[in-house]
Formats: structure tokens, sequence, C-alpha cells
DNA sequence: GACAACTTACGTCTCGTGTCGTAAGATGAC
DNA sequence: GTCATCTTACGACACGAGACGTAAGTTGTC
């Protein structure tokens, strides 16, 4: 019953590390075609095997596919929705304290400037409360 | 060949979510019974459940079982080893910035006074380099 | 129109993980 | 010594996800 058009509504569908990994390479490419994806993937792996991982995940409606001839995928979720369902796992996991997966991951890798910001705002807010 | 005693190394085996809650589960725990663990395990499951589970865990040496009667697990990989290899993937699938996985944590959660010292600490070595 | 090249549709395999059930072994109380 | 009970060993099943192969369909170019 009311099963609809399943519009763009969010099921919230657990998204595995490997669908993470290809929805933040359809933000950063743009709507693509399945041979840019595939040529654009940090991998290498078969093209039938980017091909049946992209449709799994327009099936669970994270991505849309047009209708052109190549067809172009292309990310129907927010950063913040997709990344918010894996971070709350993150979240989950170090239970207790964020401090040591910052401290981990800021140790291997330099921040960046505009992270540094981010950070120093995040700071003054909490600090302002 | 060489074989040996495959002693206390760290394949750095990856672990799936569900090992990183056993795992912070026995670390909250100490060295535990299965019951112990079953009873204190997030969500009823099956007790051979938690069995099995903590058994391959075994396998992979990320966990050693005792030899008592009623064996006791104990979590054999340091917080940061296996958080660390966790982690590495939450970096790899952040990719470019942690900023939105920081703003998302945050968000969610309130600072404590620690984390906050901490973000500090590191804000400040940033800049000094 | 014919053909090579690119696309798409499907089906299949294998693994890791989560979930249990059942049978056999160890203990402790009576 | 016998029995109920707690533990352990082992096997089974279902699923999601990753990885491909192959066959059929679409295009553009001689």
């Amino acid at each position: 019953m009311s099963k609809s058009k399943a519009a763009k509504k969010l099921p919230l569908v657990p998204l595995s590390e490997g669908e993470m990994e290809l929805l933040d390479l359809l933000w950063k490419l743009g709507p693509s075609s399945l041979t840019v994806v595939h040529k654009n993937y940090s991998r290498p792996v078969g093209y039938t095997t980017i091909q049946t991982r992209l449709n799994r995940m327009v099936d669970k409606g994270v991505l849309s596919r047009s209708t052109d001839y190549p067809a172009l995928y292309e990310a129907v979720v927010e950063t913040e929705v997709a990344s918010g369902s894996f971070f709350e796992k993150v979240a989950k996991i170090c239970g207790g304290s964020l401090a040591p997966l910052i401290a981990h991951l800021t140790e291997k890798r330099k921040l960046q400037p505009d992270e540094i910001a981010l950070l120093k705002e995040l700071i003054a807010q909490h600090e302002e409360k």
C-alpha cells in the first residue's frame, strides 16, 4: 500500500564503505557515464563490476540514472545525508570519545587551512554555551 | 614454513563494524566469559551467535581466549591499533576533507571538555609548523 | 546496409558476516 | 554415580557486497 513513486525520499539506506566511495566519486565528478566513473575509480576493477555496483545503488535510491544513451549516473543524496548515515556508525563505535578518532585522523594527514578554521569555529561555538 | 607461533603480531586485519563493537565491549568489560559478553551485548541475540563471532575474532587474532573452564575472552589489540584500522577506512572515505565528519560528529553530541582541549592542542601544533 | 565499438542487461560466483541449532563435553549438587 | 545445567564445538543458512562474463542492444561510420 502506498508504494506510489517512491519520490526523492531517503529511506536512510545503510551504505557500505565501497558504496560511500563510489558516492564520493560521483560527488566529485558530477553526473558521469559508467565509462567515466570506471576510469576514475581508485583501483583497477572490471567495467561491469562498476556497472553492477552503480546499478545496485540506483536501485537503493542513492543514485539516479539519466535516460541519455551513455546513461549518466548522479548522486541524489546530499553529502551530509549519506555521510551522516555512515558517520552515525563511526560515532557509535567511537562511543565515549571522539578524541581517539580525531587524533588519529589528524595525525595521518595534515590539516587543511579550512579544516583548522572549522575546528576553531566549533570550539568557539562550544565555549560560548 | 615459518608459521611458528604467530606471536602477538597484528596482521592489521580489517575489522567489521560488528567486530569493532564487540571489541569495544571487551575493552570496557575486561576479560570476560561468553555469558558475560552475551548479557552485556547491546542487542538481544542468541548465545551461540556471540560465541561464533567471538571465536572468529580469536581466529583473526584480535582476541585471545583463556584455558579456564568458562573461557575468558580478552582483547589482544590496543585501542589505537584496532580503531586505527577502522579509522583508516573513515579517513579514506572522507578523502578530501575531514570537515564534514567533524562537523557532523560534533553536531550530534556536545564536545567533552577533554575533546575541546585536544582539538585546541592539535590546532596549536599545526599552526606552529 | 554492414560492422566494429561502445553500452546495457542479466546472471553467476565467491566471501565475509550475522544468526542459529544441535550435539557432545565438563561441572556441581544430591 | 546420576542428572540437570552450563559450556563448547561444529555445522548450516541467509544475505549483502564485490567481482566478472556473456549476450543482446545502440551508434556512428564506411
